[in-house]
DNA sequence: CGCCGGTTTGACATACTTCAAGAGAAGTGG
DNA sequence: CCACTTCTCTTGAAGTATGTCAAACCGGCG
């Protein structure tokens, strides 16, 4: 359990600071924050809480990408949630959680113990209240995936997961060009986010790069050709969800 | 759209009190929901709300069942929460929903208009703080859902149900005796419920009456003979989630 | 009585899994 | 720099759980 901790960003220059859980605060709140932070870093594939573990603290994810996982006694696992790049980790009021957090790439968290963290909850309603909205969007996504588990195909599941990937990720760099994506995680992992097998995602990638609706320059970057095909893929309507 | 309304029971003596958004409300806190309070019902099969509507109230489920659900443009559909009472519709900041709302059985709600009840939110910590749990709640066991949808064989996801039905019922009267349970929905909305087909959803029950582990006295009311070995039929290990 | 929605049951189809082998990359140590 | 291992990914062949289609059943109700 390799945790070196790091020299922490200040906030006012953090890249999360718009979307995290400080992001209403004003200056007063983020000092009351930035006292208690502390940074954390993960390599990929290391697990960062445990199911059932006494939560000590509670983070934002800075940079990386990590997975909240459930497993069968028998070993099959679901992956429940994917976290990125300012979402949070932890739940004010609840001191174990249900899954384990594993980081996928390497990650760094900024970290606040968690009793110091529920007393500026408690008094600063800014806090509270984007903990809140970070809630229900998790709850909003949780939702879609249901429908992808219960419902889509194989090929349905891998095209919507790409989409995904494309949505969250020209958020941050959008200039007209389309650039290489990377798939943050194995098809292993893949597999688990979507309730199949890695050999069937395999299939199902290759199976659009023959129709030519992606290309691979290797085995992790891809670059989306034909985004409407794409789109066509997911089951999903015309509009699905693009509302923001 | 049927949509009689009914005369509301005083706060003081609501059923569901002690779990709903009130629960942490004082006498003067309760008042004020009081006055802005208005009771409506709806008949199964109704639809509450639908997809994209614009929210114009929240509401506590007093009494019945009701389903969330989205649907994929050929009609494939997944239901993706069930409320049962004490459970909330509708969420402080958001106009729209992304799902429909839909009766399973008579239904009846205390309703608030959606922004004499934001205003209260943000007015009282109480609520406020109530809200953010049964969010929380909601995602823990969208989670629990998401689980099953994409790992969980037919079998197993037909004994997981029962187990869930049987554990939030007993909780309202448990005395010993095991009583008749009843289904509150069709097989075909358990099979959307479960990410599977009505056939199977019988198939799986008619399963686990041949072994003995149920039985049935009608088509909607059974009784669990053998809830060992329901629960090993749901792959969760022994403590499952038990840790109320 | 006859219809009707919900349910059961059977026969068949198939999407996905399982099992197994091999091919590429990527790292390790000599 | 080259074996050697290891890990991830691909590809094929075969098996199976679940879906699909179709018919019959059942209890309730007009």
């Amino acid at each position: 359990m390799n945790v070196p901790l790091r020299a922490s960003v200040k906030c006012s220059e953090c890249p999360i600071r718009h979307r995290a859980v400080c992001a209403r605060c004003d200056e007063d709140e983020l000092a009351l924050l930035e006292k208690v932070k502390c940074y954390r870093s993960y390599q990929a594939g290391e697990v960062i809480l445990w199911r059932g573990e006494d939560l000590e603290f509670v983070a934002s994810l800075v940079k990386g990408v990590a997975s909240l996982s459930k497993t069968l006694e028998d070993g099959r696992t679901q992956m429940v949630g994917l976290l990125l790049p300012s979402d949070f980790i932890g739940r004010p009021g609840r001191e174990r959680i249900d899954f384990d957090v594993t980081a996928t790439t390497d990650v760094t968290l900024c970290c606040f113990e968690r009793r110091p963290f529920e007393r500026i909850v408690h008094e600063t309603p800014n806090v509270a209240k984007r903990l809140m909205e970070l809630a229900l969007d998790e709850l909003d996504s949780a939702r879609d995936w249901m429908l992808l588990l219960g419902r889509k195909t194989a090929r349905e599941k891998i095209a919507t997961f790409i989409e995904m990937l494309v949505r969250r990720s020209t958020v941050t760099d959008f200039n007209g060009v389309q650039h290489d994506l990377s798939l943050p995680m194995t098809r292993d992992q893949i597999a688990n986010y979507l309730g199949l097998t890695l050999e069937t995602v395999s299939r199902q990638f290759n199976a659009l790069k023959k129709e030519g609706i992606i290309s691979f320059s290797d085995r992790r970057r891809f670059e989306v050709r034909d985004i409407a095909a794409l789109h066509d893929a997911t089951g999903d309507d015309a509009d699905g969800g693009l509302i923001d």
